[in-house]
RNA sequence: UCCCAAGUAGCUCAGUGGUAGAGCAGUCGGCUGUUAACCGACUGGCCGGGGGUUCAAGUCCCUCCUUGGGAGCCA
């Protein structure tokens, strides 16, 4: 059995025989010896092979070695040396290899050199061999753990909410409906329409937008509660930030209030940021890296003043900055873009749905530091947050981050019945439909708030990535699910 | 869905109406320990698809497809 990497590259030199086995990532060679780098996915870092053709190892011959080249898998053992080159400390020294699938060079897309993330993304099969990748989803599995641990560790539970939905009044967007119903001559009402009385449920069913309101229904009982699943929205959105398919958190806390709501948010992030940071040093200093290789490319005045590594630092130890929509429209309307008519959407009055260029405003340029903003119009936000004793805004809370905009989004949810009917009426939500979301509120209602992150726009800030689908192992969007 | 840009060798790109190029990769050879090794030679193209203008189109026009950036919607 074969050691990893990772563990060997912390051993001792020793006589004892070390087998490793993973991808073969260069291979150097001169007359006499051969370097190959050799990666096993537990590490981004690489254990170099030295193999000594002349010392007339068993196997170890030129017809073995023609078959090792980039991107061939294989088995080897020997003795752990000390390293007399500079790049590593320690290095194998092989008496054995045994190659056990080829990779033919004149066909390997694969090559020891710097590929584009576009390309990349058209190998989607081969890309998970890259150290960017590599990186990328052994932070994404870090980040996967530390939001379970984070939040057992405060006494959540986590809820598994459905992945087929039969409520249409998530509103979050368009849906994907899902039906046995036969392709061909689906049984029809007498109006045309679609009669989904027959379908497999007995109603119509779509792949959920959202495990919210479900998992409202879990804290009235078990008071903290989170999701942690896929999520589907049908939307044809072409942009750098959206997927079809994507993973989010959705905690919910009975009892806690919007600033309650805002600390766990924050600490939360801070949390994940500073977890990153300490278990994922190797990967997140070769990010790091690439981030300011990107940077580099950028035009001076568009380039990020810090590091990474020193913005999730930053962003780890310094309170965010919270103010009211009200002030947010204050501020935009008074600043030097805004008067200079620099905005594609000019800030002229309260109520306005803000921009994507004035969130970015507001975090990037004005606060340099996450922006949570609070209290939005009524009119804009959705029929479940809290209405605020003005009457005009309601409790509601979105966490901007520089470079990837809105990261959450949460609320106080309106716990008042006859206040929480008013508003599915102004929303045109039929009543019948969500009669269990508000029987919660006729029968023990708490005051109770959540909020939802979006997992692949975590990874995105941590890790640097500008592109949603390069930090998702297999990003679906729209006229594309190939792998 | 809208706006903009781009599709030329396996990859990254140059080629602005007149014989299709470079670097890297690959192959072969060389090199006494390399670090995306180095040195030399060779191989490699329906110039995204279709249609048009022209004596002549990679280059100009139309159209479709794909990709990227931005916007909307949002996480």
């Amino acid at each position: 059995m074969s050691q990893s990497i990772s563990k060997v590259l912390t051993m001792s030199p020793s006589d004892e025989t070390v087998s490793v086995s993973g991808w073969v990532r260069t291979k150097r060679s001169s007359k006499n010896v051969a370097f190959v780098a050799l990666n096993d996915g537990s590490t981004i870092r690489n254990l170099q092979l030295v193999i000594d053709v002349d010392k007339g190892y068993e196997g170890l011959n030129e017809e073995v070695m023609a078959k090792v080249t980039t991107g061939a898998s294989l088995c080897a053992s020997g003795k752990l040396v000390a390293s007399q080159g500079s790049g590593q400390a320690v290095e194998l020294l092989c008496e054995k290899i045994s190659v056990q699938g080829v990779a033919d060079p004149d066909e390997y897309p694969l090559q020891p050199k710097k590929h584009s993330l576009e390309f990349l993304r058209e190998i989607g099969h081969l890309r998970f061999r890259t150290n960017v990748f590599g990186a990328i989803l052994r932070v994404r599995h870090a980040m996967t753990f530390a939001i379970h641990k984070f939040f057992n560790d405060r006494g959540f539970y986590n809820i598994h909410t459905p992945i087929i939905t039969g409520s249409d009044c998530e509103g979050a967007g368009e849906m994907f409906r899902v039906t046995t119903l036969p392709e061909h001559n689906p049984p029809l009402l007498d109006d045309g329409k679609i009669d989904y009385a027959q379908d497999f449920f007995g109603k119509a069913t779509n792949l959920t937008v959202s495990g919210q309101l479900e998992g409202e229904l879990a804290a009235m009982a078990l008071g903290k509660i989170y999701t942690f699943g896929p999520t589907f929205r049908a939307e044809n959105s072409n942009t750098s930030r959206h997927l079809a398919e994507f993973w989010m958190i959705e905690p919910e806390v009975a009892f806690a209030d919007l600033t309650d709501n805002m600390n766990l948010a924050e600490e939360f992030l801070q949390y994940l940021i500073g977890y990153a940071l300490e278990n994922c040093v190797d990967d997140m200093d070769f990010l790091s890296k690439r981030y300011a290789e990107e940077e580099k490319l950028k035009p001076q005045a568009e380039r990020e003043e810090m590091t990474l590594l020193e913005k999730l630092e930053f962003v780890r130890k310094n309170a965010f900055e919270r103010i009211t929509y009200t002030q947010a429209i204050e501020i935009l309307m008074n600043c030097t873009p805004n008067k200079k008519k620099k905005f594609q959407y000019p800030v002229e009055r309260w109520g306005i749905d803000l921009q994507s260029e004035h969130e970015r405003y507001l975090v990037e340029k004005h606060f340099k530091k996450p922006v949570i903003v609070t209290d939005y119009p009524r009119e804009n936000k959705a029929f479940y947050m809290r209405v605020n004793p003005d009457e005009k805004t309601v409790a509601a809370m979105d966490i901007l981050v520089p470079g990837v905009g809105e990261i959450i989004g949460g609320s106080q949810r309106e716990e008042r019945f006859e206040v929480l009917k008013e508003r599915a009426a102004e929303f045109k939500i039929p009543l019948e439909s969500i009669w269990w979301y508000l029987d919660i509120r006729k029968y023990g209602s708490v005051v109770h708030s959540g909020f939802g992150l979006g997992f692949e726009r975590l990874l995105m800030f941590i890790t640097g990535m500008t592109n949603v689908r390069d930090v998702s192992p297999f990003p679906r969007t729209p006229k594309s699910a190939e792998f």
